[in-house]
DNA sequence: GGCAATCCTGACCATATGGTCAACCTGAGG
DNA sequence: CCTCAGGTTGACCATATGGTCAGGATTGCC
């Protein structure tokens, strides 16, 4: 038993410190924009000195592309239910359920992700005109197969997804505001399972299907 | 015939040096969000020196914050047509046209906006509590005052509201990922045409409202 | 135990930025 | 034509920030 406590070898303590910085920079970038963080802000919320950040990430650049790409990842494993479903009730409602849970669990991630694109996906571009661009494609594929095969109503696939995706996403970009606007307390638990049938509901309708 | 050309009062000159830099300013807090954002971008936009913004506007603050206030106008102007309208199918759609609109012609504001609200508020929290807050509960009545006259599908109204300024939104904050995915270009008229109308569609349908 | 590689960090630097200010224009009213 | 309130601006300043580095601590391996 030769891991159980502190005998962390020198690669774990490295990624330890790797994720520590990662978490702290998600945050700081999400609430402050980039051009808003400091590496010393990201420094104290890790617990760090800022020159032990300097050592992991060379530049506040190369740590914010690490954020930016770690989000892009999830985001799009969270992706995969839509393959694995056989119908486009089971398919859409499974993606949406997944990515309003990546909007209460990764808020931060969402929010990063919304600030890059929005100034321009200066650091992200490149995934965006391949990854995205071929996982759109893919599904939009899906979509319209899901229509000639009479299962859904003949929605443009392109302007559905962007449906999904901002609907899905205004749970965490907007979190502030929905918070405001529920009275200045996060939703609850019950809150959230109802913005997500909510959700569900009226998409799955609105497209024709009844779950 | 006093006014034509040149003869532009003291008055006018200022209304037109504010409006010159809030133009910019918007724009550049749109694409560097507002820490990133610097007083000598925003000036070289507009083509002045620096020292003359902080003739205008005290701080870069001051300034930032008239930006978004502007915006929320907008905003809310563009809102009046839910109260118009005599039912969902012409409330609810014709309030998708103004809000994707305004994403098309002011898609720098609605940026701005949603950067301002995804860092908590910072600048505008009362605006949320206050005037928000108020119009939202105004407009779920009218919601739900449509589904007890069984007009529309019983959903909740605040989901609702909250995919609205979702989905039309995303087309202004997002714009630049439609933009690739678009094989980068932007919309065509007739592509925001087709968008506007698959966003009605889909949602008009998901609330049981047959156009 | 020795030693090389990796890790850690306080002190430091160059630069960029928000903001100031004193001197200088401009033009409307007398 | 004079005056003066309002407008304009180049030069300047204090501060904050990203990034560097030399030297010390720790770890893994023989």
């Amino acid at each position: 038993m030769p891991q159980t406590k502190k005998p962390n070898s020198k690669k774990e303590r490295r990624l330890e410190s790797e994720k520590l910085i990662l978490d702290a920079a998600e945050k700081v970038f999400a609430e402050a924009g980039f051009g808003g963080a400091t590496m010393q802000l990201i420094a104290d919320m890790a617990g760090l000195p800022k020159a032990n950040l300097h050592y992991y990430f060379p530049t506040k650049e190369s740590l914010y592309r690490q954020v930016v790409q770690n989000i892009f990842q999830v985001w799009l494993e969270a992706a995969d239910v839509f393959d694995k479903a056989d119908g486009p009730a089971e398919g859409i409602g499974a993606y949406i359920d997944a990515k309003m849970e990546i909007s209460r669990r990764h808020p931060a991630g969402s929010k990063v992700w919304a600030s890059e694109v929005m100034h321009r996906a200066p650091v992200i571009q490149d995934y965006l005109e391949t990854t995205l661009m071929d996982w759109t494609e893919g599904r939009a594929a899906i979509i319209d197969r899901w229509i000639a095969e009479g299962r859904m109503a003949p929605v443009n696939p392109r302007h559905l997804l962007y449906m999904l995706w901002a609907t899905t996403q205004h749970y965490a970009d907007f979190g502030h505001q929905i918070e405001t606007l529920n009275g200045g307390t996060p939703l609850s638990d019950a809150q959230w399972d109802a913005a997500k049938a909510s959700v569900k509901e009226i998409i799955l309708r609105g497209i024709g299907v009844t779950p």
